[in-house]
Formats: structure tokens, C-alpha cells, sequence
DNA sequence: CGCAAAGTTGAGCGTCCTCAAGCAGCGTGG
DNA sequence: CCACGCTGCTTGAGGACGCTCAACTTTGCG
């Protein structure tokens, strides 16, 4: 009880300095390239898999989730996309898609033609920058989600994965300590590698631990008090497992 | 013993289409961007997480692995790198490099200032298209990764692995049939997410099963007589799985 | 109000990990 | 030359973590 309530975190009064190059990159990206804005309602795809690749878009509101889908099928939630956020960098390599990209809530992307952009950044080198801070910082992400999926038991993953999204949201300039999952139970499980009654579980011995806890309605409004017992909890997990 | 020595693969009259744009990227590289080359041997490094990033590195020779390392100590190989791959792009987006990148046999790289190379990707929009691609395929790659690790039982996800390196010999123009393995079981497992006696026990019933085949000397060369056998085998796993 | 979808929790089981023992290749030095 | 140690690989036995299946509750929507 005490300890879900102890940290009051104040709105930020100088703003993230990642808030900042967002900001600076729309901004670019507003008067330098020629884009069309498009407004999707959930479950609506930005793009599917096996789509020639024509356009990069980038998230200007909303989320969005990126898919992997084999021919055979299985599918992989294989990334989360916030404001800021580019889609559709896996399409460059040969001209096709190999996700898809789909509305998570009501959204707007920016849709960048790639011919324009690679003419823009040509012509202004930041904007060159902006592109290849945003495929670098998507690639260390990737390896994040691998280190975390092989190396992690489900407990620590999902607290690594809240932890991920709690950092997201403060860079966003959002408040951390109470929001909401936009995802089911099933799409968690789905993008951390394990089953959606094992998300249910572990998310309920996070809240037994006090590490986490529910609003009173409504399972999806998570409140976070102090992200660092989510570090903790992960590093007391791998303790435990090395201790023979 | 029929089964592995029926189809004997004569060398390629037309090079593949990969090896095209690796040698025209390459050509490029040389003629319109300043660069140093360097010989690593096995373990050494080409660069070391934490480090500065200042320069990205084009493998010309040999194989190199990139190992995501968590400031716990966790570490996962998560990615490995032949002739064309480019290594390093996890650095750009902070400026100080996420993981390391060992060479796994001598090789060579050409290492390449980042300041130079924005520089001639202005000049010359081929070179800016080839770091795209580059950049893209890995993150495609990535993510076939996560999704093998998320939906594929331990057997399937060595043929997999093996596959993607079969894969990969053919595009650098190799011989697919018969190859030598440059990692150990534990560095496999590693990759993959599972232990070394789990790829150990995988490949057993792979060549018990005579989708792959040992040579007679040394357990780290394989004979893959017929690529598509792994993919059948893949499937037959998953099959099995889903009919309850 | 009733139905469908999402979530929780329990019981049983299977895959993969852990631990352990033994073997094979290989370089070193007596 | 062979003993020796070292590293890598294989194989087995047992156990644990997470999956499957199932019942029930809660939430949201028509």
C-alpha cells in the first residue's frame, strides 16, 4: 500500500531530450519532404506483409504493433511503434514487405514516399541522420527483445517488457506511474514468447510483490510507482536462478 | 546413404544475384569512400560495446559475430556476419556501441568513418541505397530471428539455423552441400537461445533422421545434401505440434 | 439482459534445462 | 612416443519451468 504510493512524479518541467529530437524530426519532416497523413482505427494494417514496398510512414499518434508472419502461418508480434516512431524499414531490402504494421488504437501515421525521402535527405543531411537514428535505434531494439527472450525468465520478461514501456512513455514526456496496456493478454504473451496465461500469471505475482499494481477497474490500467523495482525484481530473478 | 550423396551440386555458371550487389558494393566502397582495411583473427574484436562509435566496418573476408552484452553480464549472440555484411550500425543511434562484434575465424574488414561515409552517400545515392539495404535486410533478419526463437520447438530451430546458413553460403556463391560449422555447440545454443546439449541432441536426431550428415572426422562438418529436407523437416515439426 | 471476448487460476504434462559421466580430438611436455 | 590436460561433444537421468487444457469470473457491447 505504502509503497505503491510513496513516489509522486511530477510533470516534467524541462521537457525529454528524446521528446526534443522527435520533435525536431517531425519538424523536419513537415517542411522537407512532400507526406500525406492518414488516420487509422484499431486493427486497421499501415501495411501487410508480401505489399510492394513504396513508402515509409511515420507514427504521429497512436501505437502500432509490426508483425512477422511466415508462409506457414505463425505469427510473431515482433515490435511496438510510439510517436516518433518509423514503419516499414524491413520493406527497403528487396522491395516487399515482410510485416505488417497494424493500428493498435485510433492513430495517424505521416506517409514518406521513399523516393521523396531519399531525395530530401540528399538534400538535407539531418534529415539523413534522423533516418538512420531511427533504423539504429529499432535494430538495438530488436537485440534487446532477443537478449531479453533468451536470457529472462517469463517473470522478468514481462517486468523488462513493462520497464520498456514505462521508459517509452517518459520519453513521450508521459506520466509512467499509472497507464494502460493497450495490448490483450494474448498479444503480450505473443510478442514476449510465452502464452497469455503465463502473462496473466506472472503480471499477478508482480502485483503480489507489490512491484506493480491493478487500478481497481479493470485489468489493463497497471500502476507503476517506481520503475526501478521493476530492475530489481529482474536482477533478484537472475539471482535466483544463478544460485544454483 | 543414398539420401546424402544423390544430389551433387556442380559450381554456379551464373554467380548469384546477392553476389552481384556484393561485389558492386563493395566496387563502390573502394572507389568512392575513404577506407582502411584490417585483418582480425579469431576472438579479436572489431569493436566492444560501450565503445565510442565513429566508424561502421564492411566484412571482406572471413565471419563475425555481434554479442549483445546487458550490463548484468547476460550475453546473447545476436547476429552473425559474412563477406558484404556491414557491422556497427547499432551505434549510430547513441553514439557508443551496443554490442561487440568478434571475428569467429581470421577475417578481414574494411572500416569506414561515419563522417566520410555520410559524406559520399551525398555524392553518390547508389552508396546511400546500399547502407539502406544493408540496414533493412538486418532488421528483416532480426526478426525471422525472433520469430524461429518464439514458434519453432529446439529441433526445428536448428534446421532453421542451418538452413539460414546454407542460405547464406549459396548467395556468397559456396558450395551448400558439405560445409564446416565455425561455431562451437555452445555458441549455437547461445544464439539460438538453448543450451549446447540441447543443439548437440538436435542435431543428433537431424542426422538420425538423415535430413543433415556428419563427416566421418570432426563433428563440426556437416553435409547438406538437400536443402529443402530442412525446410520439410520444419514443417513436420510443426505439424506435429498443432494436431494437439 | 445476455452473449462474446478477455482475464484469472488450477491441475497435469511435456519440453528443455541441469547435472553428471564418458569420449574424442589436439597441443604440450616429459 | 605416449601420457597428460584441455576443450569440445555426446548421451543419459532427473527435475523445473512454462504450456495445455479446462473451469470459472469479469468486462464490454449490442
Amino acid at each position: 500500500m505504502q509503497t505503491l504510493q510513496t513516489v509522486i512524479r511530477p510533470p516534467r518541467a524541462v521537457p525529454h531530450p528524446a521528446g526534443q529530437r522527435i520533435a525536431g524530426m517531425l519538424a523536419r519532416l513537415e517542411t522537407e519532404v512532400p507526406l500525406t497523413r492518414r488516420v487509422l482505427r484499431t486493427g486497421e494494417p499501415v501495411y501487410r506483409a508480401g505489399e510492394r514496398f513504396e513508402a515509409l510512414h511515420v507514427v504521429h499518434a497512436g501505437m502500432f504493433k509490426t508483425v512477422n508472419v511466415a508462409p506457414d502461418g505463425r505469427e510473431q508480434v515482433v515490435g511496438l511503434h510510439f510517436k516518433g516512431d518509423w514503419l516499414g524499414f524491413d520493406g527497403i531490402a528487396d522491395g516487399h514487405h515482410g510485416c505488417e504494421a497494424i493500428a493498435m488504437d485510433t492513430g495517424e501515421v505521416w506517409t514518406i514516399r521513399y523516393d521523396d525521402l531519399l531525395a530530401a535527405c540528399s538534400r538535407t543531411p539531418a534529415l539523413m541522420g534522423d533516418v538512420h537514428t531511427a533504423m539504429s535505434r529499432e535494430l538495438a531494439r530488436d537485440r534487446d527483445s532477443m537478449l531479453a527472450m533468451c536470457t529472462l525468465p517469463a517473470d522478468a520478461r514481462v517486468a523488462d517488457f513493462l520497464r520498456h514501456w514505462a521508459d517509452t512513455l517518459e520519453q513521450r514526456g508521459l506520466r509512467t506511474d499509472s497507464f494502460t496496456l493497450r495490448m490483450t493478454r494474448a498479444e503480450i504473451g505473443n510478442f514476449l514468447g510465452m502464452t497469455l496465461e503465463t502473462v496473466s500469471r506472472s503480471l499477478s505475482r508482480l502485483a503480489r510483490d507489490k512491484v506493480i499494481g491493478f487500478a481497481e477497474k479493470g485489468r489493463r490500467e497497471l500502476e507503476i510507482p517506481d520503475v526501478a523495482a521493476l530492475s530489481a525484481f529482474i536482477d533478484r530473478s537472475l539471482a535466483a536462478a544463478t544460485l544454483h
